[in-house]
DNA sequence: TCGGGCATCAACCGAAGGGTTGATGCCGGG
DNA sequence: CCCGGCATCAACCCTTCGGTTGATGCCCGA
């Protein structure tokens, strides 16, 4: 017999109290698992990731307002001995995946998933590995496998910018381009989409989850 | 001393294992309910609130895929002697409210509610009276405030096509119009959104929660 | 009954957006 | 080292969209 292992300690970031107390009630039943804290706030989880021993945690990407998931994932891991981040979100957008990963999340769960499923990427991040949901891992590789339609970071900004409702002119202005190169732009994300006017690639890359809203 | 009030029993509705663990959580320890069961698809909460003797049915609105909560709303009550159905979801789109108003539910929160606000709601609605979130209740004040901002049918039929990312020539040929029709159309939205061109009015709809998406 | 909102359509015009060609500079990988 | 992708810009043409005016019919409520 070995000594009984150390629970993994965790700690809760979201802003659904019911949420917080789903999670709470599915993680605490499991063996080898001690909720530490959960906060409503990105800022509290910053907080108290640096104050407390922790070795996970969980964090929400949408919070009411103010600091993002993302901000302060990056927040967390940059520190020294920083415990392991677990992105848990309600999307799946390609924006927010490559934003957590960026910020150094060790994986990425959606809600929906099975609490079978969150137990074991709880281990397997406390082990410092990834853990990515199917289909987060199946959207990677789509990115990878049809690199056509990954769209570059400047399309992208250009495409938010068209979905927020702004013309070419606006554009151009706020990212301090010429409008040729905006429609430039344009042109490029049409063909990487298959789609043919601003609307329609709008349309199209909300259904991708390549932009938000 | 009166004899002891019986618990109001409840039927939990929602996809998320974790958020049907959050619910079950946090109104056990709530006195004088009785979760009877949760269920995670809206066809099984149809079925079960025909079988049980259910007070309140918390229903989710976005099941993933299939039968919309709306519509499961609509089946329980339509029968004699129906549950109270309380709508529980995430979003607040103007669409949403409607149909979930429309179906018949009692009231409406959104998941990130306090577990206060979500008990006294759920007494509110066990009682036959009307529980709406305070977001929700100010949309609805400010749809009947400003008549202006709100669309025709027909004009969020068209303004939805056009969030679609269809054509102008596209919609009249899907609506069986003219092309002169579907501006016009388009020319009203404008001006009722206060905004000038098709783009904007996707996203300040969007935005306002007046389409999907 | 009469006005007003809704829905429908026509004709017209100017402007914005869409499509092409062509060109430059930068950077990173084979 | 050179090719290719990315980002930038210009000039051009054509289509679609945006905006106006004006008109018809319907239905509802004052």
């Amino acid at each position: 017999m070995t000594s009984p292992a150390p629970p993994i300690r965790l700690l809760l970031a979201d802003d659904h109290p019911v949420v917080r107390a789903g999670l709470r009630a599915v993680l605490e039943t499991e063996p080898g698992f001690e909720v530490v804290a959960d906060v409503p706030t990105a800022e509290e989880a910053v907080e108290l990731a640096g104050r407390c021993a922790v070795d996970v945690v969980l964090m929400d990407l949408q919070f009411g307002g103010r600091m993002l998931g993302s901000q302060a994932t990056a927040a967390i891991t940059a520190r020294a001995g920083a415990p392991r981040v677990l992105v848990l979100t309600t999307y799946d957008t390609d924006a927010d995946i490559l934003a957590a990963i960026e910020a150094g999340a060790t994986g990425y769960l959606l809600k929906d998933a099975p609490p079978e499923e969150l137990a074991a990427a709880v281990r397997t991040a406390a082990a410092g590995k990834s853990a990515l949901a199917p289909t987060i891992a199946l959207r990677l590789m789509d990115r990878m496998r049809a690199p056509a339609t990954a769209l570059s970071r400047r399309e992208t900004e250009v495409l938010q910018l068209v979905a927020d409702g702004l013309s070419n002119a606006a554009i151009s202005k706020r990212l301090f381009l010429s409008q040729a190169t905006v429609k430039s732009h344009l042109v490029h994300i049409y063909s990487k989409l298959g789609v043919d006017s601003r609307t329609s690639a709008v349309a199209a890359a909300t259904a991708k989850g390549l932009i938000r809203r």
